[in-house]
DNA sequence: AGTGTACTTGCAACTCATTTGCATCTAGAA
DNA sequence: TTCTAGATGCAAATGAGTTGCAAGTACACT
């Protein structure tokens, strides 16, 4: 990890109140690192020489998505995955139901969409956080799924 | 059940190509009779004296999801929610962080976020499902937070 | 820089949803 | 009524995620 990248992982988990312990650091620097979200069994297996235990990044993934600094998706295939929140945007992943892959979107209107599910579910309040997936077909799985058809 | 229900039951099960067994028209029918999406569960306890073996309803629910008769949600409850699937209506569900209380809404505007994703996802080809949940406080909740504060 | 303590980690064992193998059963076609 | 592919029930396995506890360490305070 450069240090750059290292220090501002540091103030990160000062800020939220975290110690800025070894694990903690190399499980942010590998979010920081990842186009798309990601599986705890892959930031497990992405420490390299470095190992960290499971139950840590679990913890410590808990604890990241409680103090709003990472988020948590479901693609459907039976665990989570993590990625940093993007508070500049917010955007969603389409998933390729054939291979897994994942690219992301933006423009769910969530403002307006939140509004107009308060006006029908009259006995909700307040709407606190939403989920949105696509599920769909990449060009490659597309291709092939016609030639075997 | 009331036969009326139970001949629909039968007709569904019987043009998806499955057989009309005791144990489907049961999940059916107590699908047909909730309110909103039931856990696997809640299916099993609901059953009353007719015991349907836990295994025997993953199953059945597995391959009505396949048939495109029951749809699967996820309210971030580590377990799976089942419901039939409404055609007339796209609709969603926005439940209550707190309670679970669940409640339905309509216009999620589904064909144009596809286009809009789909333009901007450039290795994808197609959409073919997508799952939207929101999440939020109701207004039992949301008072007695208040209350608490 | 050294020390103490509250916060963290690693390990083992556990929980719980979901899946699988297999023997038995049965809906519905012949 | 008979036959058989398709269903079900039971037991055991799988795999994600959680918990209790002892040992380790970041960092606030000398």
């Amino acid at each position: 990890m450069d240090n750059e990248r290292r220090e501002e992982a540091v103030t990160i988990l000062r800020k939220a109140g975290f110690r800025a312990t070894e694990p903690r650091l190399l499980v942010l620097s590998f979010l920081q690192n990842a186009k798309y979200p990601v599986s705890i069994q892959e930031i497990v297996a992405g420490m390299g020489n470095k190992s960290i235990h499971q139950v840590t990044v679990y913890r410590i993934l808990h604890a990241l998505k409680h103090a709003g600094i990472v988020t948590q998706v479901d693609f459907r295939h039976g665990r989570s995955y993590y990625e940093l929140r993007d508070e500049q945007h917010d955007h969603h992943h389409i998933v390729c139901v054939k291979c897994g892959r994942v690219e992301d979107f933006v423009g769910c209107d969530y403002e307006r969409l939140a509004a107009k599910a308060l006006k029908q579910a009259r006995g909700f309040a307040t709407i606190v956080s939403h989920s949105l997936e696509l599920f769909g077909m990449c060009n490659t799985c597309s291709k092939r799924k016609v030639r075997a058809a």
